[in-house]
DNA sequence: CCGCATTAAATGCACTTGCATCCCATGCAC
DNA sequence: GTGCATGGGATGCAAGTGCATTTAATGCGG
């Protein structure tokens, strides 16, 4: 059935609309960050709990937060600048980066994630 | 469960991104139109089929694409300048505007619609 | 009729995004 | 080693977005 799937693509278009709205807005003015910034802090988090690495790939994570190579690298300066993460080189190809969680950034996730949750109930259940 | 939730955004945000860049290329080069582009022209065609009206009002398609009332009127804007839809004022409040599809923009629609559904069929299944 | 809050849409502005390109490091062929 | 394709990130640029503001039409109380 042809209509189903353009069913489905409306809800995900609905679902995202308010609920990536509703976290830039809230998450916006209370933390600063938004929803990209909120997902690559989770990842860094996660994969800083999981395998206890000194830093992750640039490459790696740009793939979890769905954004181009360019907004990737900008969204990685911003947050370098607003002192959430660091950008380090990595020694065996000096091509790539390390992107590693500063404690600010670590805190500010922490903070932030009860939030995030909150309104994932609020605007995904219906 | 918490992990549920963002289970089931992560899943909204993966679906989203992957299906909404596809249409945005293929759509894109093909027929010179996005995601919004389209979303517009098929709720002005769902509205031509249902009600037969002489058009629609701009405040009631905002909501159905959602997009903030500032960029609905420059995706209007852009639609009109590409022959796709036209503006008129409306007559009974000489502030809101109605808008119609052009032949070209029906036209248009009718062509996009299968690439677009076919779209749909290979990212959004699984 | 007059002022004034309200509402519809347009616009200035800052910011984010993607595409194309550029820069630098790598590594493979010779 | 030299040359050259490849790969990782950064950057110039144009386009789209949201917020705040503006412009214009409505309508209500006096």
């Amino acid at each position: 059935m042809e209509t189903a799937l353009a069913e489905k693509w409306r809800a995900v278009l609905a679902s995202h609309a308010a609920t990536s709205c509703a976290i830039d807005r809230e998450l916006g003015e209370t933390f600063g960050i938004g929803v990209s910034e909120f997902e690559l802090l989770e990842r860094l988090w996660e994969f800083e709990q999981e395998e206890h690495l000194s830093g992750s790939r640039a490459q790696v994570l740009s793939g979890s937060v769905h954004l181009s190579q360019s907004a990737f690298s900008r969204l990685v300066a911003r947050m370098e600048k607003a002192g959430l993460v660091r950008r380090s080189m990595c020694e065996d190809d000096r091509r790539g980066i390390f992107i590693t969680l500063t404690d600010e950034g670590r805190e500010r996730y922490r903070r932030a994630r009860p939030v995030h949750r909150r309104i994932l109930a609020e605007t995904l259940s219906d």
